[in-house]
DNA sequence: GGCGCACTATTTTTT
DNA sequence: ATAGTGCGCC
């Protein structure tokens, strides 16, 4: 047993137990800001230092730019990368699975990754009757049922789907975990082999968790590797693409004899915004979880402003912004205040504007357009165009920027000050007629977004807004209700001439 | 095959 | 609002 005298300064004693378990599974309940990366990769490089010969380590992400995070904080330590620990996505695991054991599959030998465009290309050919959307639905629902329902019978239209596209020696996103789960579970030889290298499993984020995912590392589970899972549930946003929080409840189940354990020293936010988020998050009824214990002891900002319009509410952030930058830039030249102390300025890079729909995204571009701030969107470029080497602007690199992004895209990153705009009931929890609506997972998703917040946290709202050409009147959202009033600063309405013309009032009809 | 007009639907997103 | 599809016409 290790003992508490080793502890490492940068580590509390929560995350040693966690860096330092042995004998079981382990799943690390981590909430936001409590170290999640910092404790697995401890753990990974202690469980490394102990590997035999040609034993292996796996370490599982769900997105290329977290795999990429991982390895690049564990190859600061060299054992660990002669020792062989494997840092790779899901599917790019099982690409390279494929791939090794290609003789023992039944795959065309040199098959390839479709591309979307392909896949269009496919849906095209075997439905030339249907519309677009109706394509786009198809495709949509195949891959959702490849990654949730794969156990079911096939139906028709998936079967002649992936007909067409073996024939084209081409395997889609899914595919790559099915065929994977078909080869481990068809042939013992190569189950053999896999169960020789991988002892330790390491899976990130383990709230993203599809069905298929999840039947793959049970596998690897079943066959005597070690598992270690880390993640929060309260973050689970993306049940809409087939990840099942559900897994986070049924890990002792799934893996006997597990021990649970929880990270709750945050050393992120502020006091108030860790209150006012703990708050919003504490009205879910799934996932209890205790009050994170704020290690950041400054008090921080909760402001809270209603715009009259979302023209308005884009001023407001605009103005705000101005005030946050202060006497490091232009933007002083007319105010001649000069940097205080205890309000140190905020550059660009420390701020993000964050918003429930891309079509808000607009109205805000425009204001920060016209006032010159410069900003950059992240979130919206699809990843096979990511590898397409960019425009080498070398100014690019120092270039101070706002970042903008939606609520889902903001997920595991962090800043000074984050707004979310568009605090309104129908918008944040989202209720789209016509689309079905969860409110526990908008709320986790205020969550993420509130809780990215290191010191101050601006949650605005329009009263009248424009969606999709139409005009709407909302109330707040009811998410705000949930904090309490002791922590909120209410700015004041900027007195603007009224403004007389708005179009034609609509019903609100595209809200459910 | 290409142009232009009318119609329509409209989240969140990774691999 | 607006982007993107689908259709008719040359």
């Amino acid at each position: 047993m290790p003992s508490l005298s080793e502890i490492p300064h940068d580590v509390n004693e929560a995350q040693w137990r966690a860096i330092t378990h042995q004998g079981s599974h382990l799943l690390i309940v981590a909430g936001p800001g409590t170290g999640k990366t910092h404790t697995l990769t401890h753990r990974i490089i202690r469980f490394a230092e102990q590997l035999k010969n040609s034993q292996r380590i796996l370490a599982i992400t769900f997105t290329n730019k977290a795999a990429r995070e991982m390895s690049e904080r564990l190859s600061g330590c060299l054992s660990v990368v002669n020792a062989g620990v494997m840092v790779d996505t899901f599917h790019s695991f099982c690409l390279k699975f494929l791939r090794q054991f290609i003789r023992h599959a039944n795959l065309p030998v040199d098959f390839r990754v479709a591309i979307p465009e392909e896949i269009e290309v496919l849906a095209k050919e075997l439905w030339p009757d249907k519309s677009v959307k109706e394509r786009k639905d198809t495709v949509e629902q195949i891959s959702r049922w490849k990654s949730t329902s794969f156990e079911q019978p096939l139906p028709e239209n998936l079967r002649v789907y992936n007909e067409l596209l073996r024939a084209k020696g081409l395997l889609d996103f899914d595919d790559l975990l099915l065929e994977s789960l078909n080869l481990l579970t068809k042939i013992s030889q190569v189950r053999e082999q896999i169960r020789n290298t991988y002892r330790f499993i390491f899976v990130d984020e383990y709230q993203d968790m599809n069905p298929a995912q999840h039947a793959l590392l049970k596998i690897f589970v079943d066959d005597g590797a070690l598992l270690t899972a880390i993640g929060d549930p309260n973050q689970a946003i993306y049940s809409f693409r087939g990840a099942d929080v559900r897994f986070f409840e049924s890990f002792s189940a799934d893996f006997p004899g597990a021990v649970i354990m929880e990270l709750s020293e945050n050393y992120r936010s502020a006091t108030n915004l860790l209150k006012a988020s703990g708050q919003v998050i504490a009205k879910n009824k799934r996932f209890f979880i205790p009050a994170l214990n704020p290690k950041i002891l400054t008090e921080g900002r909760l402001t809270i402003y209603e715009a009259p319009t979302d023209k308005a509410e884009a001023e407001y952030v605009v103005h705000q912004l101005e005030k946050l930058i202060g006497g490091t830039s232009m933007f002083s030249i007319d105010s001649g205040r000069v940097a205080n102390y205890e309000e140190p300025n905020a550059s660009f890079n420390d701020i993000v504007i964050l918003y429930r729909l891309n079509s808000q995204r607009r109205v805000l571009e425009e204001a920060l357009g016209r006032s010159g701030i410069p900003y950059r969107v992240s979130g919206d470029k699809p990843f096979y165009q990511i590898v397409l080497p960019l425009k080498d602007d070398p100014h690019e690199e120092n270039n101070q920027k706002v970042s903008l992004m939606t609520l889902h895209a903001a997920k595991g990153l962090e800043f000074p000050v984050v707004f979310i705009i568009g605090c309104e009931e129908n918008l944040i929890p989202l209720n789209l007629k016509g689309f079905s609506f969860d409110a526990e997972e908008e709320r986790r998703l205020f969550y993420v977004g509130m809780t990215r917040a290191k010191e101050k946290l601006y949650l605005i709202r329009a009263r009248r807004r424009y969606l999709y050409g139409q005009s709407y009147e909302n109330l707040p959202s009811p998410f705000l209700s949930d904090i309490e009033e002791e922590l909120k600063a209410y700015e004041e309405i900027q007195k603007k001439a009224p403004k007389k013309k708005f179009p034609q009032e609509k019903q609100m009809d595209l809200f459910g």
